[in-house]
DNA sequence: TTCAAAACTGTTATCGGTAACATATTATCA
DNA sequence: TGATAATATGTTACCGATAACAGTTTTGAA
């Protein structure tokens, strides 16, 4: 490895000399910056960052937390956060927690012991409030996406679930739903838990049929629908719920699976609404009904908060940005029958 | 920041002792041990690895480059990367190249600068030898993936493009088509050279009917497809093709685009095969027939070889790996018509 | 002409760790 | 029982950069 000082050497100056050239100080005459420059071409050195962390206590590098950059909602938070970083001339260090709290903290140790300058995060649940007091301890600037941290008061990116709710609910209305079911991940999880809150009071203050029974959360990573499926589909048709919402997109496709299964297609015998469908496509009607909630821009924003908070640019204290969603009208709805 | 000074005061040892604790060393008694584990605990101390890497020369941190992680096909060639670099205990450091050559320079000067222990890299074109040349002077081991670079000895993870070709081209032939025509990417990127090369080949071979205006090279950023799209429409029927083979997703998107404005549909009027649809849905047929290559595996096999050669386990002869495909029947084909 | 200020370059110490060597104590065996 | 090895811990130097300070030369205003 080529080190400033075989370039110092190679230029006859010292080792403070090609810092000062490196870092565009002044008091660099012009024939010694360019002799200093001649020497880095023909070595070809590129100064080692570390080294240079090590006093300054930075490092260009961020983290990015998401739960799994294979769904295409993180794949799109992941790729505007990027875009913003690197716009900015900051690098970004991934990993996908898989909704698995140990896997969070093991990643959050790691690079704080890089010295990451800061992180930009998708908490598993609200057990995440200790990894979110290591990085307060640590003097780690963060910023939360998509999803909240109960009892923890930090910059927050979200999309509206209030709204969202709403017009979906809304939606189904207009084509004469007044059955509706809702499936949702784990309420530990704080957009489960709004759409679910949005839920129950727009059933209640539009006066829509109520059934605790048609109301259930899964687990995220093993989600086992089939029990509430067989139950809901053999309710007496009065009570049939004729449309359900799923909060999350990978549910929805199970439910949907699981619904064939049982004989029963969507939208015909039952109309489906979610959020982020996973199969859009430029071309064609989206197959489900959904939310689009705007996943780019969610990361961008994120990072350009994350990054004035560690440049201290930004007024210090916290911001909850709430962006609006999108209703995009696909296949997995239709009017109840009869 | 917590350092290991501080710790060593708190436990009453030296910092070496710390280390030593820290790393696991031989010769050190269970009460010191104990004291310092303590001591570790009560600062919540976490080491400082660039300090650590300054002496050691490794960083756990490896870099990836491909050219946008909002193809799908990328999506999951990262997502196989980063687990199998996390099941080794390294991080991942990634960047969208956009097929731009120059963003590709900045971020490999960038991830060299932070010590990388070594890239796993999709490389723009052709032209990237000279960042391959950057690396191997840096000493830094990298395996390329999905794209080789002309005139470059080095390990590789690819798809067969050969077979992929030949199982599209004897499906088109079965279905009864001999007017096949081919639109590829730029030709210096050479999974794009490899699959016209096996077009070439299999239609000469197997005589089916040539045509140099069947032929068109776009670019992979500015897809101009309209002029050709009307020059193969404009041919007399007994000149016009009945099929495309199309080496891109992108791309094939845009052309069924262009054909349906132009009142041509797929696959009635004409049919449409390509390579890794964005739209792949669990639940219902796929709406191209395309060539599926095992993205996953190709990201997770290019890192296991990297770290084998990051850590010496690996016999020192290049190597490269070429990963069978499937073929995926969908709804962009058909028999020809008459 | 003269001397302080500005411009330019170098020396030393330090960031937070660890390798290499040094020292002190304890264990082991001929 | 004395010599040697093994165990346990500390001291010093260094990794590659830069901040802080210290020179030396040049510049410019009185």
């Amino acid at each position: 490895m080529t080190t400033i000082y075989e370039v110092a050497k190679r230029a006859n100056v010292s080792a403070m000399t090609v810092s000062r050239v490196i870092n565009n100080h002044k008091s660099i005459s012009p024939e010694t910056r360019e002799k200093v420059i001649k020497a880095i071409k023909e070595l070809d050195y590129i100064p080692n960052n570390n080294a240079r962390s090590l006093i300054s206590k930075d490092t260009k590098l961020l983290g990015l937390i998401i739960t799994d950059i294979t769904n295409p909602f993180f794949t799109n938070i992941a790729r505007g956060a990027e875009d913003k970083a690197n716009e900015e001339g900051y690098q970004v260090v991934f990993s996908n927690s898989d909704e698995n709290i140990e896997k969070e903290s093991s990643y959050i140790r790691s690079v704080i012991s890089r010295g990451i300058d800061g992180l930009l995060f998708a908490p598993t649940n609200n057990d995440s409030i200790n990894n979110a007091k290591t990085l307060r301890k640590h003097e780690i600037p963060f910023v939360l996406i998509d999803r909240e941290i109960e009892g923890l008061d930090e910059d927050l990116v979200i999309a509206d679930n209030q709204q969202s709710i709403n017009d979906l609910m809304d939606y189904l209305v207009q084509l004469g739903h007044t059955k509706i079911a809702f499936v949702s991940g784990p309420t530990n999880i704080s957009n489960t838990r709004e759409r679910k809150h949005a839920y129950l009071n727009y059933v209640k203050e539009n006066n829509l049929h109520q059934d605790p029974s048609w109301i259930y959360d899964t687990g995220l990573i093993d989600i086992k629908l089939d029990e509430f499926v067989q139950k809901l589909l053999a309710l007496p048709s009065p009570n049939k719920p004729t449309a359900i919402v799923v909060t999350n997109n990978f549910i929805s496709i199970q439910l949907i699976s699981i619904l064939n299964k049982h004989g029963f297609s969507v939208p015909d015998d039952i109309s489906i609404v979610s959020f982020d469908d996973p199969s859009s496509f430029p071309l064609h009607k989206s197959l489900l009904t959904i939310i689009k909630q705007p996943a780019y821009k969610m990361g961008y924003l994120g990072m350009e908060l994350l990054i004035n908070k560690i440049e201290g640019k930004e007024a210090r204290d916290k911001k909850k940005f709430v962006l609006p969603t999108e209703l995009k009208i696909g296949e997995s709805t239709s009017s109840p029958k009869e």
